[in-house]
DNA sequence: CGTTATTGTCCGATATTCCAGACAATAGGC
DNA sequence: GCCTATTGTCTGGAATATCGGACAATAACG
């Protein structure tokens, strides 16, 4: 499990946890499931219940319901629980509804075959990045984070492209202002990180070296969809020494390759 | 969309719908999924409703929350939801989290690679049978039914293994009395069934010719758990003229990756 | 341009869900 | 053996989520 970008997993989650409220069960279960995706493992129900601050009565009902449904399975000896078959078919129902995703992932097939590099799919989730899916490289450098980990937007190169729809303003108010921080304590300025992302937009595509660790060179191609905006990202992860020449050769053919995903412009 | 089993497509979910009952927020989204699931495409919030016999308000208000989740996306014009993309992420962490579900996967990618057929991972949900994942054969002969439509087990050939571990009586109990009609009217006699059981697991494998269909010859090994039990298949799906030489050749195949990849008895 | 169906939103009331807390049963820790 | 922490199950009561139905706004039809 990459512990570069990965590693650092906050106990709570996102509520206000004023107390005496009550919720509905609903939002527990969205709550809970998005716990687990965070936490990356099986848990114990009366650590989930910790976690989103639920009682545990409260946490034992809803997780029985969701076993029963099979979104969510026992594993291991006893009490841990993570995702179930049912999530594994709804999320392939997404992934699989229409033509576009499909061919968006053949590519990502070839691409990583053809360069024996790692590639990702990445996009938004809320104001995070998130990995949607990648291919590892076969080699021992094997760098990528994880897919579904959220990671502060202005750390990636990706990043800079997916808000290229947006103002100055827009992103000032759209990124949490403790995003800019970087893991080893660097801060970006938000104003050199605007300036990436004009120009990124006026490129076509983002690279950057040495940002979220010291080890990977990332360059990142818009996908766009039919109205031209940007919602997901074609992008190599390289060790960082990677040669020039390579580079660039590797640039050339991952934008190719995302502008031959686009819907708009063809 | 292979419309060969898939295609039948009821209204009724499953629900008992005695009316003036109120039902949880978390059984409405349970049964709100599965139905999205069977319908296999985008659905409005009004024939949701309908289909899983919810009040209009009700619906609305719970689509919106699961849309405010991203487990749900607005998709096309206008009013038409599916799933989003948290599933999609669910689902990843689901078939990632442990090493032996990569590693069927792998064998997967390889055997569909290698073989050039339609390879099928399968296994169970509830009382019904379910490709888990599949490689789809590259040429023009493409039958395999989806990923996550329930199938009557009797139909196929990886639920003759998937029950092995079961008496007469227990199968006799299990599945509903109407799986055993085939799509064509044609019906299997339980008895007949019973004793399939008992030469898959007497064999350590399973075929099937044009049963579902006219024009497929199906072929299932099983994948056993550590404790010997069968909860997964690995399946091919052939042209039913295969050539006898050929389709030994492939069963060979089969079953000797199949048993690579189970845990017990290694 | 009426007539009929739909869609999305809002409201008040009540049937119910969610919560707090108690309970027995294990499982360590020392 | 005593003390503490955990797990899984149950219960009664009160806060509230679900429901039926009304509403305006479009859309579909002839």
């Amino acid at each position: 499990m990459s512990d570069g970008v990965t590693g650092l997993i906050e106990t709570e989650v996102r509520a206000e946890p004023r107390n005496g409220e009550r919720r509905r069960g609903i939002d527990r279960v969205i709550t809970l499931l998005e716990a687990l995706l965070r936490q990356r493992a099986p848990m114990r129900v009366g650590d989930i219940a910790k976690m989103i601050g639920a009682p545990r009565s409260t946490t034992y009902e809803i997780v029985n319901s969701l076993l029963e449904a099979e979104m969510l399975e026992n594993v291991g000896t006893e009490g841990y629980v993570y995702f179930g078959k049912a999530m594994h078919l709804f999320g392939w129902a997404y992934s699989h509804h229409n033509a576009h995703y499909r061919r968006i992932i053949e590519t990502l097939d070839r691409l990583g075959e053809e360069t024996g590099e790692t590639v990702q799919l990445c996009g938004l989730r809320g104001n995070k990045y998130v990995v949607l899916d990648c291919r590892d490289s076969p080699g021992p450098f094997r760098i990528s984070s994880d897919v579904g980990v959220e990671v502060p937007i202005p750390w990636t190169a990706s990043g800079r492209l997916l808000l290229g729809h947006m103002s100055k303003q827009e992103i000032q108010d759209f990124i949490p202002p403790g995003d800019y921080k970087l893991p080893d304590g660097r801060v970006i300025a938000p104003a050199e990180f605007f300036g990436d992302v004009a120009l990124a937009r006026q490129q076509g595509f983002s690279e950057t070296a040495a940002l979220a660790d010291r080890f990977t060179w990332c360059m990142a191609a818009p996908i766009r969809d039919g109205n031209g905006a940007i919602n997901k990202t074609l992008c190599f992860v390289l060790p960082v020494d990677t040669p020039e020449a390579r580079r660039s050769e590797l640039l050339v053919q991952l934008c190719e390759r995302a502008r031959g995903l686009s819907l708009a412009g063809s």
